[in-house]
DNA sequence: CCTTGACTTGAAGTTGACTTCAACTCGTAC
DNA sequence: GTACGAGTTGAAGTCAACTTCAAGTCAAGG
């Protein structure tokens, strides 16, 4: 396949692509001419980076669960370690969520006499809500 | 109070009050000298940028939702709207979390031979699961 | 008076994951 | 044989939210 069909198969631009190769994320088999050829298993790999990405993996972490041959080598562990830190962020962002449809809600005139409003804000401050996080996230499927 | 009592009290750093202050998020009431003095109302202003961004909102958002004063004037239907996107990311996380969870518990000899994990894959494949959030997220109270 | 330390400034640097650009090379069609 | 479209390259640009830096300004203490 050459770059623009895996780019259609994948949705991911032809640029992204010769990105991640350039990162040692994947890898085409040879040239014809000056243009690069991937085998299909770049599909797979390409769906391997797509989840990793989606589970908050930066490009350096996915590529460190790809042997050489581009297979996943995969820590359960680490999957597993992934799914509490996904987890946690779930556990915050609930909160956040409750306290936002509280403040929505609030009869109060302003949300400065808000008192739920009030508390988010204390949480806020406390540093107990994160400003950023690491990194991406996802898009998902069951909508 | 002056910038590195203001820093002390919100864990902010001095350096990002100064950038706030550039983008209009906060002000200092006159100085002292060359010295920034803010009024005590700015440790409120703070917490509450600290809880748009835990909402994943941008500095741009944030400084939409304040009144030139700096009071906050919050659309209850935005947060509402807010409250809804967060929902949405929270259920797709969930999906990833599950399926990782499936992934790691997974007793097949390597992962690509585990039908959960091809089907997770299948979704990250498909463009189902996002690959970069538009932002920071929160790192939460209620541990 | 001079040093010290905390503050000031605008400009430039950082990070991650890409995208965009100019300039170039092919294979194919006319 | 030449024009075209699609590929190639390395370098530079983008975005957000900051941080870092050099150079300068003060107030207070010794």
């Amino acid at each position: 396949m050459d770059i623009a069909e895996v780019a259609k198969h994948t949705g991911v631009p032809a640029s992204t692509l010769r990105y991640y190769e350039k990162q040692g994320l994947i890898a085409s088999v040879g040239r014809q001419g000056i243009r690069r050829r991937f085998a299909p298993g770049v599909l797979d790999q390409l769906a391997l980076i797509s989840l990793g990405q989606a589970a908050g993996l930066s490009l350096d972490e996915i590529r460190s669960m790809l042997l050489p041959n581009g297979q996943p080598s995969i820590d359960r562990q680490m999957l597993a370690d992934k799914a509490d830190e996904i987890d946690a962020l779930i556990k915050r962002l609930r909160a956040v969520s409750r306290g936002l449809r509280h403040a929505a809600a609030c009869p109060a005139p302003s949300h400065a006499e808000c008192p739920s409003f009030q508390k988010l804000l204390k949480a806020a401050a406390s540093g107990a809500l994160e400003k950023r996080w690491r990194r991406p996230g996802l898009k998902l499927p069951y909508k």
